[in-house]
DNA sequence: GATGAATGAGGATTCATTCAT
DNA sequence: GATGAATGAATCCTCATTCAT
């Protein structure tokens, strides 16, 4: 009984395993909106309804692709931000770059029109954001107020996540080294520069 | 013949002008994909056929709004490039902020999913990412590689305007001038730092 | 799952006949041009969708009912084939002739200007002329030129199906077997000359 | 006055010609479905209205382009209409043959799905039939029957046709001379039978 | 849990034709 | 006679989603 279930539980897991990966595969290539939910289906290797059962609807699993892809990154950004503000940063930012350059396709994917839509992309650089805002507030204190603060934050977040982006699409030969060095300093320019004033 | 002429071409500038205000208040309202050419059309009062007869399908007044809408701007920007970097860095954010805050409606068109997808947003970005190319590379000389160069540009073009779209879309309140004061001091600082290391 | 699988088989197979019926139908009564894929779904009891799952457009449908139409006429054409140039020759006739006026609907869609704009008219004309070929070649031998003999078994072809639908589409009082002993002398007298001089 | 007239009338003359041209070479070219009326007008430096001035509608153009195009060539086969059967049949075999050649572009036109849709070609097939009759009727006297004798006719015509359409399509390789042979031999042969037996 | 045939609302686009100038 | 901007009815086709098996 137990190992039926287990048998069953694996080949479930094993399902939805194929979709994530075939949906992922198709995003990156084709773009969200022109990827059918029977194709995902198909080359999964499973019918259409399999998908919306195991994860509602399309977006559904756009979003799970999007926030599993990412978990693992946004946990090590959250360890690296415990030393100073300078290792920390340059941790971060390399952490992002080899992260893109690793997994092209879901960055692709993760700033596709519809996962834009669909408040996807939002939610992951909101938690980055999240890292900026901490940094700040540990330098200036309480007396900046929150909503300056965030501002400048996710300014930041685009502007790191900006070049990222051109980068893995526009200019792929630039060595990721070269990347996380000026994607760095301009970030802690920025950093240094609204610290103070703020 | 003359006075005939004119009339038709009165007429048909006259229907090209709301066809171009129906769309942009359409759009900015509900979104680019949710508005409707059929929509478009019947605000504007004339036929869906008009709309294409002008310009060849939605797609195409969907890039003259932002072109046109974008125009002014970026010439007045390109009037301002002209003094010392600080001067004139700091009025370009002030006409960028401005002008996000007088054309909260274009703004939201500029980054709607489809914009992106039909690479209407890139385009403004790349006109935006020429200023600071010439500005770096008028720091830092023909020493500077320039893929590497663009790449900081357009990072921080990506961080302005990130910037600008958190604000109008989440944080109205925070006032204009605030906004730029950010904007700048992180522009400056990043460029400042990253111009050293380049 | 065996009878499950069947059962959903049978209504699947059932769904493509009653598309088939009334698109044959249809076409046949209004002409192609004139048909709309709704009306056909309508007619057949199922949504358009299901017509594009069945058939992919509706060139596809009209394809079809084209081939599947005319596969048991050309089957039992190639089966008559075998005997002396004479008899075959009468049968083959016959044999169209007869299906001529037992499937007129079908004969008109098969002349229908889009049936000929899709190259389907032109399929089955083909299929047609290789009888024509084959024969000639018998007869002839290797010395004739075989795109001499194409164009003659083609033209030979052109004069029946002309023929056949000339009648059926205006003089349809005309008797069945007046009109393939014209058809029929008509061939025979063009093959007999045509083969003596190639 | 009368030389204003004239230079009108010369004008008017002239801008019909152009349309006739403009609407040959694009029907003959892209098909006349994919042809569209502005374009033809466009071509002939003229505006869209003009062209329904001149001919009513596109269909109206298209029906004169192909009965001023075959208007001489039905005359040149009338007049050839006199001799002999076997003189007056090659004649007029290698009168249709020579055209074809010398006129490609318009007997395309004349078997596009849109000319067979609105009759036109029926309508040259149906004076190209006459002659047909009046030979056979020349030969098998007032006892044969009007329908049968029609019907053969036709089928006659539907032969030469058919092949001259399918050389001009599909074997341009094969020289005229050639071609005129072989149809005019199918012709006899059959003519020789049918009058025969009718 | 898995299947996959069926759904049908929904929108973009075309182009022959008109008519006010 | 010529113009050409405007018309708008008319269809095609898509594809996310459902639900009976």
């Amino acid at each position: 009984m137990d190992s039926t279930l287990n048998a069953r539980q694996r080949s479930r897991i094993e399902t939805r395993k194929r979709l994530l990966q075939a949906g992922a595969r198709l995003f990156a290539q084709k773009g969200v909106s022109a990827t059918t939910a029977a194709e995902i289906a198909r080359q999964a290797g499973v019918a259409v309804g399999t998908l919306y059962l195991h994860f509602g609807d399309k977006s559904g699993l756009l979003r799970v692709i999007l926030n599993e892809g990412v978990e693992n990154l946004l946990q090590a950004m959250a360890l690296a931000a415990d030393g100073s503000d300078e290792r920390c940063s340059r941790q971060q930012v390399d952490l992002l770059v080899n992260f893109a350059e690793k997994n092209r396709g879901l960055c692709m994917v993760l700033f596709d029109p519809e996962s834009i839509r669909i408040g996807a992309t939002a939610d992951v650089m909101d938690r980055l954001t999240r890292f900026q805002v901490d940094r700040l507030l540990g330098r200036c204190g309480a007396a900046v107020r929150p909503d300056q603060a965030y501002l400048a934050a996710r300014a930041m977040v685009g502007m790191v996540m900006h070049g990222i982006y051109w980068w893995i699409q526009h200019d792929p030969k630039l060595e990721a080294r070269a990347v996380a060095d000026i994607l760095y300093n301009l970030r802690t320019g920025a950093m240094d520069k609204v610290a103070e004033v703020l």
